[in-house]
Parts: structure tokens; sequence; C-alpha cells
RNA sequence: GUGGGUGUAGCUCAGUUGGUUAGAGCGCCGGAUUGUGGAUCCGGAGGUCGCGGGUUCGAAACCCGUCAUCCACCCCA
């Protein structure tokens, strides 16, 4: 037998209605806030991804998908949305447009990392990406967007969760004291933490050992190194989303993993969803255009995870949409299975969804089935039927039955399906 | 990449210190009802015990290896 590759799932027809739903009211509030899809290649040339995301990360340095094209070249599946997103964004010089440019994209992602809960080879993401615009609004209007989306959803247990990375000369003149501190309890860092503080030591305060929290409890905050304009513009984020009603709260420890983020940093978890907990996360990314060679754009996004949006979704948020009504036709019978043929394609193209199960034979396997697809109604055409030019339509609810002439099957079937 | 758990019927799982023909529930098929579904009753089909080797008179069980899967570390959505 062959299989599916490891980390990669395939979604069976009982789980899509939740993935429409979710995809569904996803759109729904991107549209609502001014947002518009745009459709991205899932693979590009492997530098894109190098100088976006960062070559010292996790990510680049050994979770992409990567091989070469026939002529050599090398290409990587995407392990994330946005560096394909502003890539499309210079390469079709939308800064020209004279308009904020707001995107959603929706589509699978690639990273080899060990699947566990709530972790795939190929997963699925949702985000957006405001780009042109450096107000503290703007940040607000993606936040909540994200916020409205996972509400209406009826996720619970959801905590947000947000931070200000200032400006890269912040960063710059805090990294210092931070590694100085840091040198000072090396021994009792986690072997992780220890490396760390060269590669990367914003990390360490990311870190989940106790040692290693307790010990970046007291560490220097960036929070105090942050220049005056870095200060007032988060000041003017958190300003905004108190107007509108928006709860965060503010987590000091928070770093994305990507190199690209600076200023407004957000994340929003989940109880209930294992180690992996992050539903959604993003923050802006003023110098990412710039880094791939475009005009300087000021820009903040944000992905979700539809995979751990699909584990959250309560059962009842699926609210039983009145399905359509369906009509089984259960034909039988030298004479009625080639009848049946026609009244099947006759409903349909009169609008009025109908099926069968060409396996059965009889009268009582075809009723079973009906039962079993749910339908309301079975319509039995037998030999007999056919020998009076009619057809019964059984109520699958009520049990009652209604004789229809065959010659106009779908006009006269149509307000007994109304009426129920 | 590292660590741990689990692999027995379509599904969820039992299976005694190693001992006859490997079980249950649900599901499936058929009959009671030869043209009327669900409920009930009766009957039936269905298993290379993940795979490969080893120990043994004898292995689903013990040992080694391997694969798959789940969870965790790590990382992230």
């Amino acid at each position: 037998m062959i299989r599916g590759i490891k980390g990669v799932k395939d979604l069976l027809p009982e789980e899509t209605p939740r993935w429409r739903f979710i995809e569904e009211t996803a759109r729904r509030w991107a549209d609502r806030y001014g947002f518009h899809e745009i459709r991205i290649p899932i693979f590009e040339v492997t530098t894109l991804f190098a100088r976006s995301i960062g070559a010292s990360t996790d990510i680049v340095e050994k979770e992409m998908y990567t091989f070469q094209d026939r002529d050599g070249s090398s290409l990587t599946l995407r392990p994330e949305g946005t560096a394909g997103t502003v890539r499309a964004y210079i390469e079709h010089n939308r800064a020209a447009v004279p308009v904020p440019q707001k995107y959603f994209y929706f589509g699978p992602m690639f990273r080899h990392e060990r699947p566990q809960a709530g972790r795939l080879r190929q997963f699925h993401q949702f985000g957006v990406e405001s780009l042109g615009m450096a107000d503290p609004r703007a940040d607000v209007e993606v936040i909540a967007l994200l916020w409205r989306i996972l509400s209406n959803l009826g996720l619970q247990g959801l905590t947000l969760e947000i931070n200000n990375l200032g400006y890269p000369a912040d960063r710059d003149s805090y990294r210092p004291h931070l590694v100085t501190y840091l040198r000072q309890y090396e021994s009792s860092l986690c072997a992780n933490c220890q490396r760390r503080i060269e590669a990367n030591p914003l990390r360490v305060l990311d870190c989940k050992v106790p040692e290693c929290r307790a010990m970046t409890e007291t560490a220097p905050r960036l929070a105090d190194s942050l220049s005056e304009a870095a200060q007032a513009y988060f000041t003017g984020v958190l300003h905004g989303l108190d107007v509108i009603h928006i709860p965060y709260s503010l987590n000091h420890r928070l770093v994305r993993g990507l190199d690209y983020y600076n200023l407004t940093t957000f994340e929003v978890t989940a109880t209930n969803l294992g180690a992996q907990n992050a539903v959604g996360a993003g923050g802006r990314y003023d110098g990412l255009v710039e880094t791939l060679s475009g005009p300087p754009t000021p820009a903040i996004g944000f992905a979700v995870g539809l995979e751990r949006i699909a584990m959250l979704l309560p059962e009842s948020a699926l609210r039983t949409t009145a399905a359509n009504v369906v009509v089984y036709i259960a034909a039988f019978g030298d004479q009625g299975s080639g009848v049946g043929l026609s009244a099947l394609e006759d409903l349909r193209a009169s609008g009025i969804p109908a099926v069968s199960d060409f396996r059965s034979s009889t009268l009582k396997s075809h009723l079973r089935q009906a039962d079993r697809l749910a339908c309301g109604f079975t319509l039995i055409l037998g030999d007999d039927e056919v020998q009076k030019g009619t057809a019964i339509l059984r109520n699958m609810v009520t049990k009652s039955q209604y004789d229809l002439p065959l010659s106009s099957l779908p006009v006269a079937i149509q307000p007994l399906l109304r009426s129920s």
C-alpha cells in the first residue's frame, strides 16, 4: 500500500465542512476590513526565504523543503506566506498603486518538522499583509481582524499577547546589555540558551525552562532601551486596541522566530491545544520590503494555523445550516432502473439535489441507503410505476406518499419538497 | 535531530505466569418482512495479531531489529 507522506494529512469529506466554515468566516471578516485575496505560488527561489525569514533561523537552517530544478537552480516549498506576498508586491510594483495594499491568502505551507499535536509538515495558514501604512491604526486594524475572526468562530480560552520589539537600532543598543547580564549567569542557563547567548540572545527571554525563566525575570528589559519614537508608536497601538475594546496582555518575553519583525509583535495562544498552543501570530516588518530590494515600505501582518483552529472549533459552531432537501431515487427492476436514470437527471437539471446508489437492486436496500444518506425524500420507481406512468414520492420523516406523473416530475415534485 | 507511548477484525478495544480453533462492542451482509428505511430478534461474513528475525515442544504475548503512528523536547501557525 502506498501511504501518504509523514506529517501530510488527507482531509476527508467528514471534516471539510468545518474547514469551509473556518475559511468562509475568515474571508467574510477580511472582506469587511478591506483586505483582498492574493494567490501566490507554493514554491519560490530558495534565496527569497533565506533573505526574508533569516538565514540563521530554524526554519531556514533545517526545516525547508529545498530541491534542485532541472536547470540547477534551488527552489523551496514555501514555509510561510509573507515572503512570497512581499515578492509579488515588489515584482508587480504595487507600491505605485495609490491605495493601501491589503492582502489575504489561504494555502498550504511546508516545514520539515517532527509531527506532533498541532504540527504537521504540510499545514495550512490564513494570513493577511497590510503594506504601506506606518500608522498605529494599521496595527490595530490587523490585530482587530485576527481577534474578530477567532472570536466569531467561537473559540474559547484565547489570549492575545503583545509586545514591542522596537526599531532595529533599539535592539542593537539593548543586545549588549542583555548579553552582559546573561553571561553572568551563563552556567545556570539550559544548554540551548547558552548557545543562544551568541546566536540570538533575545530568544533566551522566550525559553520555557524554569531556571532560564527565573534568570531572565530580572534581566534588563528591551522596553527600557526603546527609543521614544518606538515607545510612542506602541502606546498608539495599545490605545487603539483599548478604544475598540480588544483585550490584550503585555508580554515582554514575546519574541518572534522570524528575523524580519520590528515594533509591534503579537500572538494569540489557546489553552487546550497541547504544547503547540499558538493559534495565530504576527507583527510589523517595516524593513522587509527593502531587504528584498523593494522601495521602503512599512508593513504588518499575521498568519493563523488552520489545523489548530480546526482543533479548537467547538462542534456547536457548526450550526447545521438547514441542509438542502435531497431526493433519493429508488429505481429498481428492468424498466425502473432506466427511467430512474432520467428522473435523476431531470431533477438535477431543475435544481433539485438528487442521488442514488446504483449498487442497490431492491426497494429495501434503496430505502436503507436513503436513510443513511439522510435524504428527506425518496422517489420510488419500480416496474409497476413505470407501467402506470407514475412515481411514488415518500416523505422519509412523515412516511406519507404521493403518486406523481412521470411526464412532469420536476414540476410536480417542487411544491411537495417545499411544504416539508 | 532526541526521548517516551502505542501497533490484534472496517472502527474502538480485551486477550491470564507463553499452552487447544485469537475474542467483545459497534459497524457490515442476510433472514424474520419474495415492493417500503431507522427499532427488535435470529443467522453470517470478516484477522498475514505492523513487518523481519530469534528464543521455545509451543509466541499475539518474551528478546533483537525495523517500519508506522501518537505525544513531548526543540521550533512554530
